[in-house]
DNA sequence: GAATTCATCTGGAGA
DNA sequence: TCTCCAGTTGAATTC
């Protein structure tokens, strides 16, 4: 279990001391303060004084988050050095990193709260559903898409880029397939002719399938003039599979896609 | 001055309360707990039990963090609903939204503090370099990239998208740019040579430039074959330039180009 | 709502 | 390191 703490600093000196402290113990620590931030590097910005809370987590990302909007105003993913002073009756925090060079300045002239937390424990995160756990789930699965179909290749290096399945339907043809999680637009279908293309250059005809959960208007537009197969895969039978809550079955191809109607 | 507050919370009944009462006060609620992170939705995941701050902002914004990374854990961006609840001796924090239906629930064995602001002061965000700014100072500065160069168009609709700059160089042919504010990879290259497809096809030559800081090598190679011209651009110098401490000087028109070594 | 593009995108994998 | 690509990408802008 953390131990953890919380303070009211009583001025902006007390306030660096305890925070200054804080980060070279590499605890989590979350301050409630009102403040001012410059960022210059890749970009640059800088606020008005405003309420913000400041949150600098164990492993040197430095986060500040304003009462609106669920991204950050500024932050730094991994910074090089943190250094806290007071300055000219501010409390001042920089983070540094270099490589892109970038500087990140909060000068804070009220700070309500630090509150922090030390060792804290981290537990697993587990993304069980994404992309990756997809393709690999046809890819094992070819028979889902279609009856006959054999997946010889996964992430087959092309042109510039790669395709997410590549093998040989039951008639002999070399399929290319095309995976996306989320509906699939226009830029889909362009990439995947991309590839059709750079295997036609090779002397290679390909038979080429968009997968997807769903397709827009001019994606299925540029397929039909362009030969693009569209399949449309229902993605919770997959949830469902790779859950281990459904099976595949023997002579239940279809089971994954969606009705047509 | 926002007013600000924090409790330990001696049961997880209690903390339930006060975290109820402070969301349907639209307060910024910090909440430092050990709990457990489901989300379903577009993507799945869980977590095991491990400590979080788990933010909550008068938006509606949910926003857990872990120990580690710079980006949370799991979020939800604008819930149409934060549930708070005590369910089998846990705080249960669940937050929905629907289109796209997810749902997020936290399941807390151990609230360590809650703090919040209420009526937060938001003061002003000022992004005051990005490409928006860039393509105007280009725009209005076009001998920035070439003597005699003249814009005509700014974002003109292209096909399926825009073209950043359009124009006519000293010698009378149209120009169309592609502006990067950072390296430059192949799809950009693609990008652009989209465009000139498209004018070519309406029978207009087009003289296709793009500018970056920098350019990947594969965009270098298909540049190459394909007929687009690189320029490099140091955006230092247009930052400065923007920050007002320099100024565009007649005949110093390569001031702001890189050497050419 | 659909489509497109930018972002200090971040993060990961591969060469 | 660079490069490419997915992301619960988000967010803005346009139609």
């Amino acid at each position: 279990m953390a131990k953890w703490g919380a303070e009211e600093p009583s001025s902006i000196g007390e306030a660096a001391s305890i925070i200054s402290r804080l980060v070279s113990r590499r605890a989590w620590i979350i301050v409630a303060a009102a403040c001012i931030n410059e960022y210059e590097g890749r970009a640059a910005s800088k606020t008005t004084p405003g309420d913000k809370v400041i949150m600098i987590k164990p492993s040197g990302s430095v986060i500040v988050h304003g009462p609106r909007g669920f991204k950050p105003q500024n932050w730094q993913p991994d910074t090089s050095a943190i250094h806290v002073s007071e300055e000219d009756g501010f409390l001042v925090i920089r983070a540094v990193r270099r490589s892109p060079r970038e500087i990140l300045t909060l000068r804070c002239h009220k700070v309500y709260t630090v509150q922090w937390l030390e060792e804290p424990e981290e537990g697993d995160f587990w993304m069980y559903i994404n992309e990756h756990q997809i393709r690999d789930l046809l890819a094992t699965n070819p028979s889902i898409l279609e009856p006959g179909l054999v997946i010889t290749r996964v992430e087959r290096p092309v042109e510039p880029g790669f395709v997410d399945l590549y093998g040989r339907d039951r008639e002999g043809n070399l399929v290319v397939i095309e995976l996306k999680r989320v509906k699939a637009g226009v830029e889909a279908v362009k990439q995947l002719l991309g590839y059709v293309e750079a295997f036609r250059r090779k002397g290679v005809r390909v038979r080429p399938i968009l997968v997807a959960p769903d397709f827009t208007e001019s994606a299925v537009r540029l397929a039909e003039t362009s030969g693009v197969e569209l399949k449309r895969i229902d993605l919770r039978g997959l949830y469902e599979l790779l859950a281990g809550r459904a099976r595949p079955r023997r002579g239940s191809l279809e089971d994954f896609l969606p009705r047509e109607d």
